[in-house]
DNA sequence: TGTCAATGTTTTGCGCGCAAAATATTTCCA
DNA sequence: TGGAAATATTTTGCGCGCAAAACATTGACA
């Protein structure tokens, strides 16, 4: 059809990534079935078990996560038990998240979670450790020369 | 908090790969805005510029997409007047999807949105291929391991 | 030939992902 | 001190992403 190389479909990175990331997703479903939580909620966990009671901005920072996204996933994990989520006195803008004793003891039914993935899938570990390091590369990359351009009018 | 490796957000490979994907998803937004498409509208279109005249069937395999969230996103480039969804005469099982010319000739406007991407990220061309390569690589290994567990039972 | 399995597509239901607008609270500073 | 700008979060609206169920049509074969 058109013969344009640059908008061949295999040739496209942006499509790797994107059905290698689903895949991924799609992946992690079953063992995170038994944990009760979806994948957007575990990332969530995961932040959560390195450092709770902070604000909401903290996690966005840290998840990289849209506000507006973070907002009914932290509903549904206070639903679930697992986190409760309080004005703070300092300053009532900011909402505090903390951990439950369930949430935090959910982590130890987790700890298995990375490795039941990785031998899954059987990657070899300079692969994983490459793929991560250009994944990461690719975000910063995004996130520095795009918000320039804005910055620049 | 808990001092477990395995469970540390910034270890996680599918935090990376993720967060790289959806920042490459934004990055595309306005480039594509400009030709009215969604990014997964334009991987279709990109599957269909390479062939159209082609079945549902066909384009879930090459998109990777599921049937379920095909359905929609060709109902609307239909009614963007891009491609028209007809019945097979062989099997009307089949839908056959043909490009209009109105959607062969955004190909013309979408030509240089690669370069476009490229070049604002500006990413090397080793780096890129590299990433695209081990993402193909996790894409197929999932599809493969995974796929086999199923057949085990 | 009738029925049952297989195939191709759509529907349903829920949970994101995110831009933009709305809301609430605090800070700044004239 | 009063009011505008800044900050933190939520809401709204739309488009996926996908498992499971439903639906339509064809194929197989007893």
């Amino acid at each position: 059809m058109t013969d344009i190389p640059a908008l061949k479909l295999k040739n496209q990175i942006c499509h790797s990534l994107y059905s290698a990331t689903n895949a991924l997703i799609r992946a992690y479903r079953p063992l995170l079935d038994q944990l009760g939580l979806t994948y957007a909620q575990y990332l969530v966990m995961l932040a959560l078990w390195d450092e709770d009671n902070v604000i909401i901005k903290n996690l966005v920072q840290r998840t990289r996560f849209d506000a507006g996204t973070l907002t009914p996933i932290l509903k549904r994990l206070e639903s679930k038990q697992l986190l409760t989520i309080a004005k703070s006195s300092n300053d009532s803008r900011q909402k505090v998240i903390v951990l439950t004793p369930q949430g935090k003891k959910l982590a130890e039914c987790a700890k298995k979670t990375p490795d039941n993935i990785t031998s899954q899938i059987a990657m070899s570990q300079e692969d994983a450790k490459q793929l991560k390091a250009l994944a990461e590369q690719l975000y910063s990359l995004i996130n520095t020369n795009l918000l320039g351009e804005i910055e620049q009018g």
